[in-house]
DNA sequence: CGAGAATAGTTTTTT
DNA sequence: ACTATTCTCG
């Protein structure tokens, strides 16, 4: 192995990589290898400075860079890349709390409560506190919570700091708020790291411990990162100070979740003998996309100037278009996806179908690209969407062993006491839960209290309930009491099984008028991923799975698939890359979004993230918007984005040759009226005029990483006949991205299998395939189960 | 108490 | 358009 590890670095990245003794930002622009900077510092302080692996950090964004990280040192580095700590914050918070949260009075077995789960509480919270959910939406009371917990302010900090009679019904519900979180021995996402920081803070014991393991620690995508994250790793590198923050504060796209760009903005101050590096040449995108990028960034007001280059060629020029409707928009999108992927490919260039993303502001824009993949059968995957963790089903069996980890986890309770029905209403509930606050213990532990078998005397006389009531709880209770000793016997999955039975809700399911075949069968996919830690000590596999359950995200599994487009969120994509690159909903209310349009700051952040998606684009950037969009059944029609007009027409294609027919083309400018459309442009449903084949793939695959050939790449059979087909019989007939009647498919589970049907459901597939062995036939979502192609018809 | 209908709020982005 | 909550009746 090469003794010189950094020599593949340039001389910037390299006199990065090697400041391991002081404070050091790196501001590092998009392409700029600031991953490949990241970890080759790291396999630099183990191979060359000899630092244990043991004793770095390094936090990153999502789970997903966390894993790709740790990959790329296992591969540039013999070492054991499992011994370096790398995860999100959220994860890593989670960790070192769960270790000695107790010396903050943390238990244990604590549970961490979703979006859902918090919503839940924030209303009983107002409820409790005579505060009408009906005036005040909760949901603003959970933000304002949020975001006071970004900034390190606990109830009692809230209360001192409360000018105005709303925050001061705020200060009401944030105590109620917390009281329950503690009472059910659960924590909130913000809360991982408020009790992080109060720990690390307030216990000098526990604080020296990690001090000193860790003497590295590293922050990727700094510009995203809150108060309290900031806090949090100035304490833990007090004694060394060798914190290595990296990002770019034109990517700084969070604030919303409360992420405060001041941290990178100010870290020279904080930090003043940092060493501050900029990383300006970009290895990514062409000359022209990299002026786009620049020209639309240079507006805003809080940015640290820089001037990117690259030595790649000028390369194509963007090109501008627009559709009448989203479903043209789409339509369009996808016919010159159509000839970048056909065989004689564009410009002579041929691209594969996994080189190519469509990138939007919000969710709901992927439904008219889905419908047009659907009909142009381009197989696709979307990121994000409907999550499956978050199916009804999933959340309830989650409940059960969030019960069965921690009884005390009111909101959990609730969820499933009368899942399936118990004859547990919501007088009954009310009073329990009266009971409860009466008796300042959680409601599982309530109905211990009323329990005529070891309750204590005195205390029965205070049992508000029918016998009947009285029965059906402590039935529940002795239920998941039950499944708890249980578990002491058994794995995972098996204890799964033995909720699902002994808790009636399989039967519950399989009863059950709608879906509830799907439900089951997502409960099996469920148990698939409980399945990776069966081999674990229950207690210990309980917890990790739930854990994970709860700061794992959709982009985290996101695969890259040779065989299909990828349709995903500005938010989502950052970080990743692609060859070509459209976006689309160019128009001002989408991008930038109405709720951010007359909040100048809202503004410039809605220009990042423009910024964001432009600089994805290696090589390709298409800048789609539609006319009129249909938004909650209406139409209304759209201005172009405010931000087209910042990029120079020079950088634009003015005409598109290839279709000599009519065109939409137009010059991005907001001072121009919009035009009507042309006659039959939108009516007219033109043959899109190149042909799909694709049996083999481009040879010419561009892409960096390496993916796994192993696993679930459909040989690409999707492709076919040129036409678009109908609507209906699309859905129906034709299988979702790459899969189709008739395949033989293998799952993890249930072993082989032929598909039998195969269509969209929400932003998914449902899949029903007929399995052997005595499986039946199963109807699976497509984007969970892991199924594999083994044959076609 | 529970099931089904009516109604309100929702969706910008997600650890 | 879609879900979650509230209302009404058996």
């Amino acid at each position: 192995m090469n003794s010189d590890i950094l020599a593949g670095l340039n001389p910037r990245q390299r006199e990065a990589a090697e400041t391991i003794d002081r404070p050091l930002l790196i501001i590092a622009g998009p392409g700029s290898g600031k991953t490949r900077l990241i970890t080759y510092r790291i396999a630099y302080l183990v191979r060359t400075v000899g630092v244990s692996p043991h004793r770095i950090a390094a936090v990153t964004f999502t789970n997903k860079a966390a894993h790709e990280m740790k990959n790329r040192l296992a591969s540039l580095v013999r070492f054991d890349a499992n011994a370096l700590t790398v995860g999100t914050f959220h994860g890593f918070c989670a960790k070192i709390l769960r270790i000695d949260g107790e010396s903050i009075g943390l238990d244990p077995n604590y549970v961490i409560y979703d979006d859902a789960d918090q919503l839940d509480l924030i209303k009983r919270s107002m409820r409790e506190t005579e505060i009408d959910p009906k005036r005040y939406p909760p949901r603003g009371f959970l933000s304002a919570i949020s975001s006071a917990k970004s900034l390190l302010l606990d109830a009692a900090g809230y209360a001192l700091g409360t000018t105005t009679y709303y925050e001061e019904l705020i200060s009401r519900v944030y105590e109620r708020y917390d009281q329950l979180m503690a009472q059910s021995a659960a924590v909130d996402f913000d809360d991982l790291l408020l009790k992080a920081h109060q720990m690390l803070d307030g216990q000098p014991d526990v604080a020296r411990k990690y001090q000193e393991r860790y003497v590295h620690f590293m922050i990727d995508e700094f510009q995203d990162t809150n108060t309290a994250q900031y806090a949090i790793s100035r304490l833990m590198t007090q004694g060394h100070r060798n914190l290595c923050v990296v990002g770019d504060p034109d990517q700084s796209i969070y604030s919303w979740r409360n992420a405060d760009i001041r941290n990178i903005l100010s870290f020279g101050d904080d930090f003043p003998d940092a060493k501050v590096i900029a990383l300006e040449q970009n290895y990514r995108s062409t000359q022209t996309i990299l002026d786009a990028a620049g020209k639309l960034i240079s507006p805003n007001s809080q940015r640290v100037e820089k001037e990117l280059f690259t030595d790649n060629g000028k390369g194509v020029p963007i090109v501008v278009e627009e559709g009448y409707d989203e479903e043209e928009e789409a339509r369009k999108v996808l016919v010159e996806i159509g000839a970048l992927t056909a065989p004689a490919g564009k410009d002579g260039k041929r691209y594969a179908l996994g080189d190519i993303a469509v990138m939007y502001r919000v969710n709901a824009q992927s439904r008219a690209l889905e419908e047009g993949c659907l009909r142009y059968g381009i197989p696709y995957q979307i990121v994000g969407g409907q999550k499956f963790y978050q199916r009804q089903e999933v959340k309830d069996v989650v409940a059960y062993l969030r019960l069965i980890a921690n009884s005390d986890d009111d909101v959990g309770l609730n969820r499933v006491i009368n899942q399936p029905a118990r004859g547990i209403g919501r007088r009954t509930l009310d009073e329990l839960a009266r009971l409860a606050r009466d008796l300042d213990i959680s409601m599982f532990e309530a109905i211990s209290r009323i329990s005529p078998s070891d309750s204590q005397a005195g205390i029965m006389a205070t049992n508000p309930f029918t016998t009947r009531a009285t029965k059906a709880l402590t039935d529940f209770r002795d239920l998941i009491l039950a499944l708890r000793e249980r578990s002491k016997e058994i794995n995972l999955v098996d204890l799964i099984d033995e909720v699902m039975e002994r808790s009636g809700y399989a039967r519950f399911l399989r009863e059950s008028t709608d879906r509830g075949e799907d439900r089951l069968d997502n409960v099996t996919e469920f148990k698939s991923a409980a399945s990776d830690y069966v081999n674990l000590e229950m207690r210990e596999a309980l917890t990790a799975f739930l854990e994970s359950v709860s700061l794992v995200s959709d982009i985290d599994s996101m695969e890259e698939k040779p065989e299909t487009i990828t349709l995903i969120t500005l938010h989502q994509a950052k970080g990743l890359e692609f060859p070509v690159v459209f976006i689309v909903g160019m128009e001002d209310g989408l991008l930038p979004h109405q709720r951010s349009i007359d909040d100048p700051s809202a503004v410039e952040e809605e220009r990042r993230l423009c910024y964001v998606g432009v600089t994805r684009a290696k090589e390709r950037l298409y800048l789609m918007r539609a006319f009129r969009r249909g938004f909650r059944g209406g139409m209304g029609p759209n201005a172009p984005s405010r931000f087209l007009s910042d990029i120079p027409r020079s950088l634009i294609k003015q005409a598109e040759d290839s279709e000599p027919a009519e065109k939409t083309t137009t010059r991005p400018s907001r001072s121009t009226p919009r035009r009507r459309e042309q006659d039959g442009q939108s009516a007219g449903r033109r043959r899109p005029g190149f042909e799909f084949t694709s049996k083999t793939k481009t040879p010419s695959d561009s892409r960096s990483r390496e993916s796994k050939p192993d696993r679930g790449v459909p040989p690409n059979k999707a492709q076919g006949p040129p036409r678009p087909r109908p609507k209906r019989a699309a859905a129906s007939s034709r299988g979702g991205p790459g899969f189709s009647t008739g395949d033989k498919v293998r799952h993890g589970t249930f072993g082989e299998g032929i598909i039998l049907s195969c269509e969209p459901s929400g932003s998914d597939y449902q899949v029903t395939v007929a399995f052997k062995e005595g499986h039946g036939v199963k109807r699976l979502l497509l984007g969970f189960a892991k199924l594999e192609i083994v044959g076609q018809e």
